[in-house]
DNA sequence: AACTATTAAATCGCTTGCTATTAAATAGTT
DNA sequence: AACTATTTAATAGCAAGCGATTTAATAGTT
C-alpha cells in the first residue's frame, strides 16, 4: 500500500553498510585480538594516551554502560590498565600497556586492507564522512 | 606516530551514526513495542507477506543465529506467525498477524519524525543512500 | 534402497549496546 | 560541619549480531 519512506532505506544503508563494515574488519583485527569496538578504543588511545573512561566515551559517543565490561575484556587481555585518579577518584585513567602501544604498527596494515576493501576514491570518500557527521549531529541535537 | 587515516574516520563516520540512528528510533518504536531490528523485520514482511526466514535474511543481511532468537520475541508479542512449510519441512514461514499487520498504519508516523530528524534535503539522502549500497556491495563482494 | 551431500533453521557461547539503577566521590549550600 | 546535589563508574537485565556447530529434511548418487 504505502510506499517505503525513504527515511527507512536511508537508515537501513547505514546500518547494512555497517554489518558489513564489521563483517570486513572481524578477520583483520582477530589477528591483533581485538573487536571493532576495541579497535576504537585503540585509536582514540593511540592518539591520546591516559584518558578517563567518560572522555573516552564522549569521543566515542558510548557511555560507561558499554565501556566498563569492554575496557576490563581488553586489560583482561594486557593492551590498557585502568586505574582510579588520585585527584578525583571517581575517575578511572584508562593506559595503554607496552604491548597495547606496540599493536599501533600491526594496525597499519588493518587500515590499509580496509580502503582496498571499500574500493572507492578516497575524495569520495571524505565527502561522505562529512555528511554523515551532519546527519549524526542533526540526530543528536534531537534527542 | 602515524598520522589517522581516513577509512577509520570513514567506518566510525557510519558507525557512529548508526548510533545516533537507533538513538533515535527507540522512543519512537518503543510505542509500537518493537526494536529497530524487528521494525526492520516488519517493513520487510508489511511488503511481501509469508517469507522463510533465510528470505527475510537475504534482505536484511542477517543469518539464522540472529533472526531465529528475535522472530521467536516478536513472535511471543503476537506480531508474527512462524509455521514450518509443509512442502519442504526445513523451511519456516514468516507471517503476521492480525495486530502485526495492523500496526502498519502507526508505522507512517515514525517514518515521518525520523525524516524530520535527520533534517537533510531528499536529493542529498539519495545520493548518500546510493553511495552507501555500493560501499556495502564492494565490502561483500571481498568477504 | 542405501549412502552421501547439501540446505534451512536452530542452538551455544561470546561481545556489544542500551536503559535504569546503584555506589562512591566531589561540589555546592546552608 | 552537615546536608544536598551533581558527577563518574559500575552493575543488572535485556536485545542484537556473529562464528561455529548441530539437527533435521531434502537432493543427488551409486
Amino acid at each position: 500500500m504505502t510506499t517505503p519512506k525513504l527515511s527507512d532505506q536511508f537508515c537501513f544503508a547505514i546500518y547494512s553498510t555497517l554489518l558489513a563494515i564489521n563483517k570486513s574488519y572481524r578477520p583483520l583485527l582477530e589477528k591483533l585480538g581485538l573487536t571493532y569496538s576495541q579497535y576504537l578504543v585503540m585509536l582514540v588511545l593511540w592518539e591520546q594516551n591516559q584518558l578517563t573512561v567518560s572522555e573516552i566515551g564522549e569521543k566515542l559517543f558510548l557511555d560507561s554502560a558499554t565501556l566498563t565490561p569492554l575496557l576490563k575484556r581488553m586489560e583482561n587481555a594486557h593492551l590498557i590498565e585502568r586505574n582510579r585518579s588520585s585527584k578525583d577518584e571517581r575517575h578511572v585513567v584508562v593506559a595503554l600497556t607496552e604491548s597495547g602501544s606496540n599493536l599501533r604498527h600491526q594496525a597499519a596494515r588493518v587500515m590499509d586492507t580496509m580502503v582496498c576493501n571499500l574500493d572507492c576514491p578516497i575524495d569520495e570518500l571524505n565527502v561522505l564522512q562529512t555528511r554523515l557527521m551532519q546527519l549524526r549531529n542533526n540526530l543528536i541535537k534531537r534527542l
